[in-house]
DNA sequence: GTGAAAGCGCTAACAC
DNA sequence: GTGTTAGCGCTTTCAC
C-alpha cells in the first residue's frame, strides 16, 4: 500500500537494515549513505510503519490513559499533564473512559491491553478489590494511579490526603461558626476519594464537638439533585447551614439548586468544594474549595510510570500538596443581617507533603 | 513473552487458522472445536494482540483525533461525544493535542499516521493552506474536521453556523440598545471560527447602522488580558457597552476582569459567550452566550468518519444548529437606575438547519 | 471444517 | 559500515 522501508531501502540502493539503522540512530551509517537514504524518504514521502516496528519490538509507544469521565474538567486537566509529560517521551495516549461503572473498566482496561499499550494511568472507581487492577497486575503490564487512595501495596499511586483535607472543609465551616453540617456526595461507591473526604470530614466535625453532619449520595450524572435539595433543607430546624460537595461540579450543581429553592449562598448556606477547577475561582460568588493539583498529579503519574518503563522501580504512594483556597461560597453562620455576611479571606493553608 | 495464538492452537490441539477463524467469526467453526478452543483462551488468559493483526490487515481499528487544547471544555465535551460514537464501532482513539499551533498541528498529524489511525477526526487552526491537512489528503488517511469552517472543498466539515451566530450577537446587543460594541478575541490566526464569528458581528453591526466594535485580539492563554481591558475602557467617552467574546472560556475571565477594574455585568457591560460550555449556565449572573452542540458535533463528525471508513462518500459541510442561550450578562443599555437593569428572559432562536 | 504456509513492515542478531 | 535473514502475532488464501 504505503511506502515502506523496503521501498526506501531499494531507492537508495542500501539494504533494509540501513534504513533502519539511520532510523533508529542505533549505529553508525556513513554520512553519505545517510544522505542518500534522507533523500530517498523525502522524495518517497516514507513514514516509518509503528505497527511493524511495535510487532518486532514489542513495544507501541503508547500509554493507556482511562478516566471516569472527560465531563469533569479535573480530569481532562489531568489528561493534559499526562500528554505533556509523556510527549517528549515519544508516548502517545490511547484513551478509555469508564463513566465511573467497575464493569465499564474492566471493557477499557482490556481494550488498551488488546493494543499493547506499554503502560498505563488511570483512576478506577476505587482499587481495592478492583477487577480491572487485577487484570492489569496479572499482565504485567506497569501502570499507575491518579487521584485514588493508596491501598494496593506495590501500586504507584499519586493523590492528595482527600481525608485531611476533609477534615480542613469541617474545620473550616467550624470556624465561621457552623454548627450543622452537610455532605452532598456522588456514590461512594464510585468513588474512593469522596468517601476518604467524607470520612476526613466526619472526623472534623466530632473534633469540633459538632453533631454528625448528614450526609447525601446523589447519582452524578441525574438531576434528582433538587429533590435531595428540598428535602435536605425542608426541615427548617434541622436544615444544615454548611455543606461540603465531594467535587466542584456538583457544588457548582448544589449552588444553583440552592438558588432555585430561594436560599443564597453564603448568606443562608455555606458551601465548600472539592478540586479547584478553574472555573470555581470565576464564579460570583468565587468557589471556596480544596484544590488538588490536577495537571501536576497527572505529569507526575506520566513521570512515575515512564520511570519504571525505563526499569525504575514501582514508587509508593506520591502525596501531593493540596490548597484550601478561601471563596465567597463560605460565610458566618448565624447571621441575623445579611449585610456583613462577607466571607473573611482567611488564608491559604497548605496540605502535607508525603512521607 | 505473552500468550499467543499459537499457544492457543497448540493447547486446543487445533492450528493457529482455527483459532483465528473463531475470533474473528470470519467462518464457521465446529461447535466441538469452539468450545475446545474457548477453554484454551480462558485458561491461557489470552488476549489477541492488535499489533499483529492490525499489520496483517492494515487497519488498526486506532482513530485519530487533534484538538487545540483540553483546558477549554467544548473539546473535552467533542472527544467526549466522538468516543461515545467509535466506542461501539469497535474504535480507540489515539489522542493528539495542537496548542492552537501550525508546526504541532503538523507533528501530531504526522505523529498519528505513523501509528497508521484508520481515520482522524480534528480542529485546526485553519482549514485553508493548511500543511497538517495538506499531509492527510496526501496520505490517503479520512478524516472529518469539527468546529472550522467549511473551506475545504470535499473534506467532511461539522460545524455552526458561525458567521450567522456572530450576526446575531450583535442583533441582540442592539435590540437592548447598545450603540458601542465591542469584541475580544484569541488570535484570529489561530482560529478561523472566531473570525468568521468577528465578521458576523462586524456586519451585524453595520446593519444596525452601528459605528464598528472596536476588535480586540489577545493571547490565549497568557493574563494580558487585564491591561487589554484597562485599555478598552479607559476612554470613558468611547468605552463600550456590550462585548462580544470569541468563546466563553474567554467571556468568564473578561467577566472577572471587568469586575477587577470596578465594572459591573450587566449593569456597567453586557457580555455575550460562544460555545456554551456548562459551566456558563451555573455561574451567576449566567452566562448569555452561543450554544454549539459540541458533543453532538463530535459525534456526527466520528459518525462521518466511521460512514467513510466502511466505504461511504465524503460528505460535504455539515451545520449544526446553534441556540442563542439568554444569560443574565446581557441588559440594557444606558441605564442610569441600575434597579431595573434585569436581563429580559428573551426567547431562544435556532440556528439554521444546512442546506 | 480444518491445516499449511505466506507475508504484513519492521528490528536485531550475525556475518562480512 | 553494510547486507542477509529470521522472526514478532496475526489473517488469509489455498488445499484437502
Amino acid at each position: 500500500m504505503s511506502v515502506t522501508i523496503r521501498d526506501v531501502a531499494a531507492y537508495a540502493d542500501v539494504s533494509v537494515a540501513t534504513v533502519s539503522r539511520l532510523l533508529n540512530g542505533s549505529k553508525a551509517v556513513r554520512t553519505e549513505t545517510a544522505e542518500r537514504i534522507h533523500q530517498a524518504i523525502e522524495i518517497l514521502g516514507f513514514r516509518p510503519n509503528i505497527v511493524g516496528r511495535s510487532l518486532k519490538t514489542s513495544r507501541t509507544m503508547m500509554l493507556g490513559v482511562v478516566i471516569p469521565s472527560l465531563a469533569n474538567p479535573v480530569f481532562a486537566d489531568t489528561v493534559s499533564g499526562i500528554e505533556t509529560e509523556t510527549r517528549q517521551e515519544g508516548y502517545t495516549l490511547l484513551f478509555g473512559v469508564s463513566g465511573y461503572d467497575a464493569d465499564d473498566e474492566i471493557r477499557a482496561v482490556e481494550a488498551l491491553l488488546r493494543y499493547r499499550v506499554d503502560g498505563l494511568v488511570l483512576t478506577v472507581v476505587n482499587p481495592e478489590r478492583n477487577a480491572a487492577l487485577d487484570l492489569l497486575d496479572a499482565s504485567g503490564v506497569p501502570y499507575a494511579l491518579v487521584y485514588n487512595q493508596p491501598s494496593r501495596p506495590g501500586t504507584t499511586t499519586v493523590t492528595v490526603d482527600n481525608e485531611t483535607a476533609g477534615r480542613m472543609v469541617a474545620e473550616s465551616f467550624a470556624s465561621f461558626g457552623h454548627h450543622r453540617l452537610a455532605m452532598i456526595s456522588g456514590r461512594f461507591s464510585a468513588s474512593d476519594r469522596a468517601s476518604a473526604r467524607r470520612d476526613g470530614f466526619l472526623a472534623g466535625a466530632r473534633a469540633r464537638g459538632l453533631a454528625d453532619p448528614v450526609v447525601l449520595e446523589v447519582d452524578f450524572d441525574s438531576h434528582d439533585l433538587e429533590g435531595a435539595l428540598a428535602s435536605l433543607f425542608a426541615p427548617e430546624a434541622g436544615a444544615p447551614s454548611a455543606v461540603f460537595c465531594s467535587n466542584d461540579m456538583l457544588a457548582i450543581s448544589v449552588i444553583g439548586g440552592l438558588g432555585r429553592l430561594g436560599l443564597r449562598v453564603p448568606e443562608d448556606v455555606s458551601v465548600f468544594g472539592f478540586d479547584g477547577i478553574a472555573v470555581g475561582a470565576h464564579m460570583h460568588p468565587t468557589l471556596a474549595t480544596v484544590v488538588q493539583p490536577s495537571r501536576e498529579m497527572g505529569r507526575e503519574a506520566a513521570r512515575q510510570l515512564v520511570g519504571r518503563l525505563n526499569g525504575g522501580l514501582p514508587a509508593g504512594p506520591v502525596i501531593l500538596p493540596y490548597t484550601l483556597r478561601s471563596g465567597e461560597t463560605v460565610g458566618n453562620a448565624c447571621q441575623p443581617s445579611p449585610t456583613v455576611s462577607r466571607a473573611p479571606d482567611h488564608s491559604v493553608q497548605q496540605g502535607k507533603h508525603a512521607p
